[in-house]
DNA sequence: GTGTGTGCAAAAGGTTTGCAAGAAA
DNA sequence: TTTCTTGCAAACCTTTTGCACACAC
């Protein structure tokens, strides 16, 4: 549980300032035992249940994107229909369940390191990631 | 190379009339010896540039999802700015250039098999796509 | 007070839809 | 002649932008 004063610092040390839209969004997404992932769209309709006060699409638009700029949330590619983004900037590898449409975090047992031999010549590998689309056993192919 | 008889076939097993458009879209896909990355944008603009009767957008769009539920194209996921599609729908891992965003098909060589060790109970692995994002070696991390 | 952030509404971009006209079977 | 396909324009949805007002410092 992070506690309100953190979020404070932890914007203050990232150039932005604390705004009470920033806090009631940082609550949202980071006063989590378990990694969450989320649509924009989720985060503003969870926002405006909450709270009487709404805040803009616009500005939750422009924080997240902060957040993700600042190193805070990473995109999550699973489908082109939404953006998906999570809380657990580490890398880490996805199971997309196609029944539910949840996505799940791999831990280090569920998969090995995928180790790739060859590279293109002069080039660097920025980031290595799989997705796992799975479902339910006794279901028609895709 | 493949002749148009062919495409007119094709069309005609998948239960698609084979109209001079579709015909068009099929030549500029799958005229190729090397696997074709494109997104709609692009195909568009391809065509329109090569014929005099131009193709409305809606019939590349229509045509194109056509030939994605037929299995003809696959969808790739890179970034959520652009949906790519694939003319190679084997099972198979991408490159992707951050530099010049060209998207490049791994062969067997250059990655080990992904090993999935765990499962989530009672469901079933479709399918596992793995991206590796490159970049020229002196760049910026991003 | 200065500069940044917010909220609204409008704009933009990409994709889908409804429908009338045209082409294939 | 029946059914499918095309093309256009309008509708849609998500994301971005411009600007006036409000808030943080």
């Amino acid at each position: 549980m992070i506690l309100n004063p953190d979020f404070v610092e932890k914007l203050r040390n990232s150039g932005l300032r604390p705004t009470k839209q920033r806090i009631k969004i940082c609550e949202i997404l980071f006063n989590r035992e378990k990694t969450f992932h989320f649509t924009i769209n989720d985060i503003s309709k969870n926002i405006n249940e909450q709270i009487s006060e709404k805040i803009s699409l616009a500005t939750i638009y422009n924080t997240i994107h902060a957040f993700e700029k600042k190193g805070y949330l990473k995109e999550i590619l699973i489908n082109s229909d939404k953006r998906y983004f999570d809380t657990n900037t580490s890398l880490h590898h996805h199971f997309y369940d196609e029944d539910t449409h949840e996505l799940i975090d791999c831990d280090d047992n569920d998969i090995d390191t995928v180790k790739v031999k060859n590279n293109m010549p002069g080039k660097k590998i920025k980031s290595v990631e799989v997705l796992i689309k799975i479902a339910s056993d006794n279901q028609n192919q895709n």
